[in-house]
RNA sequence: GCGGGUAUGGCGGAAUAGGCAGACGCAAGGGACUUAAAAUCCCUCGGGGGCGACUCCGUGCCGGUUCAAGUCCGGCUACCCGCACCA
């Protein structure tokens, strides 16, 4: 008998052996076919790691380990994303420098890590807040700052009223601050920006040429938020000037009632003189103004808005005068901040106009019901009507003859708009990249010399931001005051840092070379790694870190620094994992449950009281894991009780990858008991290289499966294969040395550990992880004897058992006889599907 | 409102390309072993009816296509995630 499995003891032996060994380290061999997989690297938090983290390290170690069985170079690298704001405001409240709470904080992940397993390359690890690291972030800005894609502007931001730091769109949600939920206001800046809008078509483009998810590419599609139309350009009664549109809808151009200004727009302070009603609008700007974006959209039911008194504009194909309304659904920062209401086809206009009482023209026939009714948008159907040279044509015709009107009149042209804002790119905060800029008075910003770099963070005295919204660097004289790079006067430096995501856009490149001090990755390395293969990642940055890293690598490939023009060829988003709702009715201790029904009497009146004291949260039976309802799961205590292998297996196996699932200790158990037979299976080696006849197609087939599913997301899959196989080895109580050569291969890359020690202990030849990954032969997939459903009309009556290729009218034969007197009536028709069923319709 | 996703036993979830629904695991019940418990092993385990071989019903709901539908088509409902007045 085998001594019992004691994982800490294997696990921590074999994680000595690999790390001895160097075992994971790639290949200086270029001539051998890569992979490079890699998941999005952490933020080092203070909390350590979660339970959710290993479920994509462990999904991707697990490729890893099979692509390098089966010959292939493998990337696998892991580092920190080590720069923000949670670590600088930890810095503040217990005084230690953020240096130090970076690296406490990475010395513990990299521990944990280590102690699952993971077959990452740690020869290769990075870290963003490494100066040779950020030296080619810092010189990665330089390149977009000549480029002219970087660039300084006033320009009202999202400003976290607790964080007091500017945000991204992107990082605002629900008009609250994404890290910390306070409340975000809008605040006039100076602000570096990046000009991701010049690369919106090329990142749209670009989905075309990657094998992501499919979710991913829509959600990017979305975000970019590409529409064509036109802009056209309408006078102003009496005046020379031209009040500018843009609209999607330009074949309704003469259905145009009125038209809408946004709050902001500049016309109403240029024409303040002859607008009677000034006041009133400008006190609508201010009501606006104080909205947030939040209330705005929440508002965004009741439309609200003043119509100026004194200027009317008029429709350039029909010369009808049309009124001019300010209303706050028009936004300054898309299109001209003006639009052309038509309201009888669109719903936003026929709101407003119903409300206001303005008139609704038809000009797209086809709507079942009076466009006085119901707004009427269908652009398939629909004829025009009403408009003159456009009539009887259809939508899309009607656009393109109009669009050619307007710009052989020179009164409009065609033209593409985005929802992608430019990004805001500084922060007022000390734990980042410095901007290596710097302010001369003469000669405006000048960037500093490539050799300047790294610019280095000073050591500061405070890491407070300051309520004038200024960087704690603004404060540091010595470092602030500096000499112009171009014409030697005095100038001052930029003192705000860079954005989280700046580090984190081109991190991957660095993997391929990370200690390259002539370059962020030689030009060999680049060309022999990139692009990743298959990158995993949160869906949650889609729109954020996904788009700014291939806006970014899509820039260095424009100007040769890299040499493909998308940065990952496949990504995948997993599910996250969920904790039971300690405050949902179905959760709660069996007498508490018990006490709250009769208090409330019964289960309605008990959701209620929870849903009263918890909120709507309370109905859900998981939820997201926290430490504010103490469900939060820490995975030293399940590595420590059941082994880093059983971790993985159940992480893998708790359900589809994509999905989210809820955590279960019961769940863990079960994958403890799987790894204790797989323990046991020693004790029952039987002699035999290769597999034994009644299991050779079980095998085969094995192989196949777990090979496939590996490579397709479907891992709890290929376990419950891999169960099913250690059941039929249990059935027979034995094993023979080539089946449990295979099985511990196959279980590998899941269970590095204990298949490790049971291959040494079988006396199997060198390491596991070097062995190679065990092949099929299609043809012994398939089963000799195969067991078929017998069906009447499409009922199951019947199972036989016949040779796979027996000819069709003699498996119906045998069908028929098995039916016996259950076939009765007339056989209409009879339906064999190979290796499947019998199909008998009989009337 | 728009976009995306999901819905299968008590639970997590399986089910190539329309072909035997419920693999695998958990929980539960019964049994073996044990002085006992834990662990382990064996059996049962969607629902109804029948002593029984059997039989009827069953994949969120309503309809359809088909010899055959969890899977395809049309129409809904509920929940989850994104986006949200983008003209």
């Amino acid at each position: 008998m085998a001594i019992p499995y004691n994982h800490r003891e294997v696990e921590s032996k074999w994680q000595s052996v690999w790390d001895e060994e160097k075992a994971f380290g790639t290949s200086e061999d270029h001539t051998k076919p890569k992979y490079y997989a890699l998941v999005e690297f952490p933020y080092p938090s203070g909390d350590g790691l979660h339970v959710g983290h290993p479920r994509p390290y462990t999904a991707l170690d697990i490729v890893a380990r099979k692509r390098r069985m089966q010959g292939y170079n493998v990337l696998y690298p892991m580092g920190w994303d080590a720069f923000g704001l949670p670590t600088e405001n930890y810095a503040i409240k217990h005084h230690i420098h953020p240096r130090i709470v970076t690296k406490n904080n990475v010395a513990r992940f990299k521990s944990q890590l280590h102690s699952l397993g993971y077959s990452f390359d740690w020869d290769r690890e990075v870290n963003t807040t490494d100066t040779d690291y950020y030296k080619w972030t810092q010189w990665i800005f330089l390149k977009l700052f000549k480029a002219g894609l970087a660039y300084k502007a006033e320009m009202p931001i999202n400003w976290c009223t607790s964080c007091k730091v500017g945000l991204a769109n992107e990082e605002v949600v629900n008009g609250v601050c994404e890290r910390c939920g306070s409340e975000v206001i809008r605040k006039v800046k100076s602000q570096w920006m990046l000009k991701i809008t010049e690369y919106a078509d090329k990142l749209i483009q670009g989905l075309d040429t990657v094998d992501y998810i499919e979710r991913v590419k829509i959600s990017q599609k979305n975000w970019i938020g590409k529409s064509t139309g036109a802009e056209v350009d309408f006078s102003i009664t009496g005046k020379e000037d031209r009040l500018r549109i843009y609209t999607t809808r330009p074949d309704t151009l003469f259905g145009a009632t009125y038209m809408v200004v946004s709050p902001e727009h500049p016309m109403i302070e240029k024409y303040r003189a002859e607008i009677r009603n000034y006041d009133a609008l400008a006190a609508y700007r201010e009501q606006a103004a104080k909205k947030s974006d939040f209330e705005r959209t929440e508002l965004a039911k009741d439309k609200t808005g003043v119509q100026i008194d004194g200027l009317t504009a008029t429709n350039p194909v029909n010369g009808r005068k049309i009124p001019i309304w300010v209303s706050d659904y028009v936004l300054m920062t898309y299109g001209t901040g003006a639009i052309m209401a038509v309201p009888a086809h669109d719903e936003r206009d026929w709101e407003f106009a119903k409300k206001f009482g303005l008139p609704i023209i038809e000009v797209v026939a086809g709507s079942p019901v009076s466009v006085q009714e119901q707004v009427f948008t269908d652009v398939a159907t629909g004829t025009l009507v009403n408009s003159e040279f456009l009539d009887g044509l259809s939508v899309a015709d009607a656009k393109k003859k109009i669009i050619a009107f307007l710009e052989e009149k020179g009164i409009g042209q065609s033209k593409t708009n985005y929802k992608l804002r430019d990004w805001v790119f500084s922060r007022q905060r000390y734990w980042g990249e410095p901007i290596p800029i710097v302010i001369c008075e003469k000669c405006g910003f000048v960037p500093l010399e490539e050799s300047e770099l790294p610019l280095m963070l000073p050591e500061v005295e405070s890491y407070e931001p300051t309520d004038n919204g200024e960087s704690p660097l603004a404060a540091m004289e010595g470092w602030v005051n500096t000499t112009c790079p171009h014409c030697g006067g005095p100038a001052k430096r930029e003192t705000d840092t860079m954005p989280q995501w700046a580090g984190s856009s081109w991190y991957f490149l660095r993997y391929t070379d990370p200690h390259n001090d002539k370059a962020l990755a030689s030009k060999e390395a680049l060309e022999y790694w990139m692009p990743v293969d298959w990158y995993n990642g949160g869906m949650e940055h889609t729109t954020l870190h996904l788009l700014y890293s291939r806006f970014w690598h899509r820039f260095l490939y424009d100007n040769g620094v890299v040499p493909c023009p998308e940065p990952y060829q496949k990504r995948t988003s997993h599910g996250m994992i969920l904790g039971l709702n300690p405050h949902n009715l179905q959760n709660l201790a069996e007498d508490e449950r018990e006490e709250l029904l009769k208090a409330h009497g019964g289960e309605q009146g008990a959701r209620k009281a929870l849903r009263d004291k918890f909120g709507e949260m309370a109905d859900h039976p998981v939820v997201k894991m926290s430490k504010s309802l103490g469900n939060v799961v820490n995975p030293d205590d399940i590595v420590m009780e059941y082994g880093a292998d059983t971790l993985r297996t159940y992480e893998m196996f708790i359900g589809a990858f994509d999905l989210s699932a809820a955590w279960s200790e019961d769940g863990v158990k079960g994958c403890r008991r799987f790894l204790e037979r797989v323990w046991k299976l020693q004790d029952m080696l039987a002699e035999g290289e290769g597999y034994s006849a009644d299991l050779e197609t079980r095998m085969h087939q094995t192989i196949k499966k777990v090979s496939n599913d590996y490579e397709n997301l479907k891992y709890n899959t290929a376990i419950a294969a891999m169960m099913s196989l250690i059941n039929e080895f249990n059935k027979k109580n034995a094993v023979t040395r080539g089946e449990y050569r295979t099985f511990l291969t196959l279980l590998n890359p899941v269970a590095p550990h204990i298949t490790e020690e049971l291959w040494q202990a079988a006396g199997f030849e060198g390491r596991l992880y070097q062995a190679k990954w065990p092949d099929y032969d299609e043809a012994k997939t398939v089963e000799a004897q195969v067991e078929i459903g017998v069906q009447v009309n499409g009922k199951l009556r019947a199972t036989i058992s016949v040779p796979r290729d027996e000819d069709k009218d003699r498996i119906i034969q045998a069908a028929k006889e098995a039916l016996g007197d259950k076939l009765s009536g007339n056989v209409v028709k009879e339906i064999y599907v190979p290796g499947r069923l019998v199909n008998i319709v009989a009337k």
